[in-house]
DNA sequence: CAGTTGTGGCAACAGTCGTTCACTGACTCT
DNA sequence: AGAGTCAGTGAACGACTGTTGCCACAACTG
């Protein structure tokens, strides 16, 4: 007990997130199924084998990053879909805070999009059943709304699945549009917008 | 004159075919960035020299693939998008189409969704133009329809992408489903009909 | 019928890969 | 303070990779 414990456990997590940040790096220039142990490990500066102690395979390292990526962001979502207001003015803020995850997280959101129909299937499998929670909250949240009522659970359903893919469309689009011109990224956030806007507007008149 | 000609060019492809169609094949279960040249070449039954008679790289076998899955794809885009008819009745047969494209070429949808946000950065470029030739059919098609009367030309290929999006969508909803049961398949045909009809619904307002 | 063209095969190159085993040495518990 | 735990090391394994130069031989040309 006097012996400051904790210390093994500190360096383990260290060098654990060393390995996926070197992967989610290594993962901008190619796909999760080509990326090699001993390629992150190099990265990282260790040996080969010390990736045996956080990671069984590759693969279970990207069911990892789906971890990192997603599973913190479920709060976001709930900001985005519980915030108040004017409806444009919802979907515009909705549109900014995707813009700034994007501008914060980039490589996060590039493994997403990338691993979402890549080629390893329990990494396209964790991503599913995050982005299914995604739609479950929106779901819940959208049945709260007065606009909603009268929608059959089955519908309020498919439109948050109609979101949560917008959402990744749009920050797929912010992306490619990182490290272009101010006035390309606006070009995007318009277009999003109005992308939103289109989706919101059917949705007001889903039950004429 | 007297001697056949062609028989060498005939041959040349019948292997280059055959290159393409292992590589599809051996894409299902991996992503591009990792396919092996001499990988591809073993299924086929040529020596791996044999390959640079035919593509650089496996990126340039992976533009070849875009051409030849998407390519050949724009006379279904103008079939669907040209169809006359009721509103309701006109998405039930764009989704039909699309279902019955994913079921005569599964593989060629996986390669397109699997490679759009992939690890090659040539192959994710030509599959964008194909995306956007595409997206500049359907808004052209959409133009002349007059629901679109009063529309500006921005707002018109805003709405084309959302449809192009929409349909890949769909095809990868599909392609899940394919092994899957009969009653699974049809859930699928619904969701995404009711998605595009919410579209069609918010296109129908657009203007108000 | 000669001469040219070009698809494909063979062998070899220097690397890379995942995985194993026995091992060190700093931390942790009793 | 002594025994035990365990993250990380180093060497070695067989197998695989992209790419090269050279050769064979069938198909085309004139």
């Amino acid at each position: 007990m006097s012996h400051t414990p904790g210390v093994r456990q500190a360096r383990k997590r260290k060098t654990r997130q060393a390995l996926l940040d070197a992967a989610l790096g290594l993962l901008e220039e190619q796909s999760l199924s080509s990326l090699g142990l001993r390629e992150v490990t190099r990265a990282v500066g260790v040996a080969p084998t010390a990736f045996y102690r956080h990671f069984r395979s590759t693969a279970d390292l990207g069911a990892a990053l789906v971890e990192e990526a997603l599973g913190s962001l479920h709060p976001t979502i709930r900001t985005i879909v519980s915030s108040v207001g004017d409806s444009d003015l919802r979907t515009a803020r909705a549109v900014e805070l995707i813009a700034g995850h994007v501008a914060a997280h980039p490589a996060h959101v590039r493994f997403v999009a990338r691993e979402r129909h890549g080629g390893v299937q329990p990494v396209r499998e964790a991503i599913r059943e995050q982005l299914d929670l995604f739609a479950d909250e929106v779901r819940a949240a959208l049945a709260k709304d007065q606009v909603s009522a009268g929608w059959s659970d089955d519908d309020l359903l498919m439109l948050a699945h109609l979101y949560v893919d917008q959402m990744l469309i749009t920050a797929s689009l912010f992306l490619d549009a990182l490290e272009a011109s101010e006035e390309e990224r606006q070009r995007v956030t318009r277009a999003a917008t109005r992308r939103m806007r289109l989706i919101g507007i059917g949705r007001e008149h889903w039950l004429d």
